[in-house]
DNA sequence: TGTACATCAGTGAACGCGCGTTCACTGATGTAC
DNA sequence: TGTACATCAGTGAACGCGCGTTCACTGATGTAC
């Protein structure tokens, strides 16, 4: 095979191209802003091959979502082992990969977040979702652990918190119209914003 | 006019009848769906009718986004002024409203932070925007005064951090499918969240 | 108060378009012997 | 290695649909005298 760029007949991966020209047509264009019949086309194949692959549209959204998802999740994980000097810093480093992986990955984040797929649409798309959040409440409660106990918020509260801050400021100040951005980075907001909540609860940051 | 209900040939208030119209319909049906057509039909009215109007669809839109803006605005403004005791609980009370809002008004809130329309779109509606922020940045400017001046954060970042988490908070676990919703209401994780937030900041809340 | 007329706010039919999807087909690939 | 055949993964044409929008029209309303 000497020409790998070359394809004949068959394709090779059509439902992976598919999936790739799909993510970057709904980065670009917005939840709606992408058809079966554009992708097919990015993919340099006719409009009615994509459903040797996929039942229908939705199914294409889950699989965008689906692997999204994955992907969030391997990226929390490796945040989150990596960071292992301390739960703080691990914690720290979880949030930091929220905010990366909304930008450099705009498609998967708009197929999972604002794409109106429901997460329940399949059980693999159910798993991957779970196994995402499940780093997001582990780093929330490995470091709640380090508050006295009266101190402790529910674990899933504390992660909720955390979440609902890094969505807020992904969809307000990293993704939407440039015209809404205020004079700060997504990346800033959240460190900030992050370092005065976990000052709220009690751990006294060392100045960074 | 005794029979305010029946209709001539001429509508009365058709413009605002399709706006509303239109605002159930995106709130029932997400950003995407909801179609000239069907706004009209919901209006007992002509698919052409519209265009006597709107120029078209984004205008519509825009038009809602205008007016959930300036409600918000509103509310925002009342809540504020309605706190009156103290920066602090005029903080909250605007806090409650943002939230309150969303939960109320889902069509307008869908429009403008949903739809996809740019701000920018028109000047009422760009007036419209920053009349509401600026109830935001006021509250935080008035309450970040109370701290010591080291201690202040910017004030656009202060407003920043709260409006992201709100807005996380109910795109999170106010609108979106109800399975991902945890054991906690919005109003409890905001009221949480910004609590801990706002003693990050320095400010011992009076428990409540 | 009555009439003539301009304007306003609807109607209904039609348009072009692009979309999701289906279907009968066909060329390429893989497998059995 | 060669042939026969099943299966796979594409094609291209067509469908029905609903959408946004336009257009010539018409009935209702408002105004001037």
């Amino acid at each position: 095979m000497p020409d790998m760029g070359k394809r004949g007949y068959h394709h090779g991966n059509l439902r992976q191209a598919l999936v790739e020209a799909a993510l970057d047509l709904i980065a670009e264009k917005g939840p709606q802003g992408f058809t079966m019949a554009e992708a097919a086309k990015a993919a340099d194949v006719s409009a009615a091959a994509p459903y040797r692959h996929f039942t229908g549209r939705e199914e294409l959204i889950a699989e965008m979502a689906r692997q999204g998802y994955e992907l969030f999740a391997d990226l929390l994980e490796y945040a989150y082992r990596d960071g292992q000097p301390s739960p703080l810093a691990a914690f720290e480093a979880v949030g930091r990969a929220y905010l990366a992986f909304a930008r450099k990955h705009p498609g998967h984040y708009v197929a999972m977040f604002e794409s109106g797929v429901a997460p329940n649409a399949s059980r693999e798309l159910a798993a991957a979702c779970a196994r995402a959040n499940q780093v997001l409440v582990r780093a929330a409660h490995d470091l709640s652990q380090r508050l006295p106990p009266d101190r402790r918020p529910p674990t899933e509260m504390f992660a909720a918190h955390v979440t609902a801050m890094s969505h807020g400021i992904v969809e307000l100040y990293a993704r939407g119209a440039p015209g809404t951005r205020g004079p700060f980075t997504p990346e800033e907001l959240l460190e900030t914003g992050v370092g005065i909540y976990l000052r709220g609860l009690g751990f006294l940051e060392p100045d960074h």
